[in-house]
DNA sequence: TAATTCAACGCAAGTAATTGCAATTAATTC
DNA sequence: GAATTAATTGCAATTACTTGCGTTGAATTA
């Protein structure tokens, strides 16, 4: 999704808001905080309640997607990067990925029958992966 | 799980931890604040922090079992209530539940191949009920 | 049942996340 | 390109959650 449709929905392209935006497509499950620590370093003063707001906005607007991974927050993709279900080992914290495909199926294999259209990308799988189960 | 557990496992079978657990009992998908409401009712003056603190304690014990129902905390179940898999609409936020047989089979159906053991348990599965469709 | 011990408590302080509001500034209009 | 307007920002306050610490009291032992 180029940036001038920041400004084709209304939204104004600011400093702040392009920085924000260009540190998720960067970093990829980044966390509020992880994002605020690399947009300062372009732009130091810039305040962590602009980088929550950005996001909520960005969000809001279909540039990214936030993805719970665990206990703590949320983390942040550019929403077209999102094509893979998050598989994450509660014992080392790794992040897998699924393809969306094989999620969607074995989802829809279960629970379409309730009528139920289920977001795969918005919560994660939680578990143990292989190499932590032979620890 | 009966209570008297609580004592074999070297734990301190507290006025606040028993009416912690009663709470998580009664209540279901509770969160700790809901939880120290609840808690409140019968012993005023109890502080938050016992709350967390419990709930800690008690699921490290194996008596109850937190899950991921959104964004903010968690929510607390007793452990042996736990045989489903929780399907949250984003939209109405009702809790909808899945019987465990069915949801381990479909984590398994695509996930084993990976290693990946699931706990089926720990997030919910995110998505739009049936009845907020066709809204 | 009195003494002992340390798990658990309440309080207060600390950290994390969010929100209200006045000042600022991006985009539009003249 | 100056004036206008309202979206956006930074700051400060608030709310949510967590942790450190001295005190209390549940369970054990004599």
């Amino acid at each position: 999704m180029p940036d001038d449709e920041i400004r084709a929905r209304g939204l104004r392209l600011t400093p702040q808001r392009q920085l924000v935006l260009d540190a998720v497509r960067e970093l990829g499950h980044a966390t509020p905080e992880e994002i605020a620590q690399t947009v300062r370093q372009m732009h130091a003063g810039i305040n962590l309640s602009t980088v929550y707001r950005n996001l909520e906005t960005l969000e809001t607007a279909g540039f990214i997607i936030h993805t719970h991974l665990g206990h703590g927050g949320a983390t942040y993709h550019a929403a077209d990067e999102i094509t893979h279900l998050h598989l994450v080992c509660g014992d080392c914290g790794k992040v897998d990925e699924s393809e969306l495909e094989d999620a969607k199926d074995f989802v829809d294999l279960i629970l379409k029958k309730r009528g139920f259209a289920t977001d795969v990308t918005h919560f994660a799988i939680y578990g143990t992966c292989a190499a932590c189960q032979v620890k």
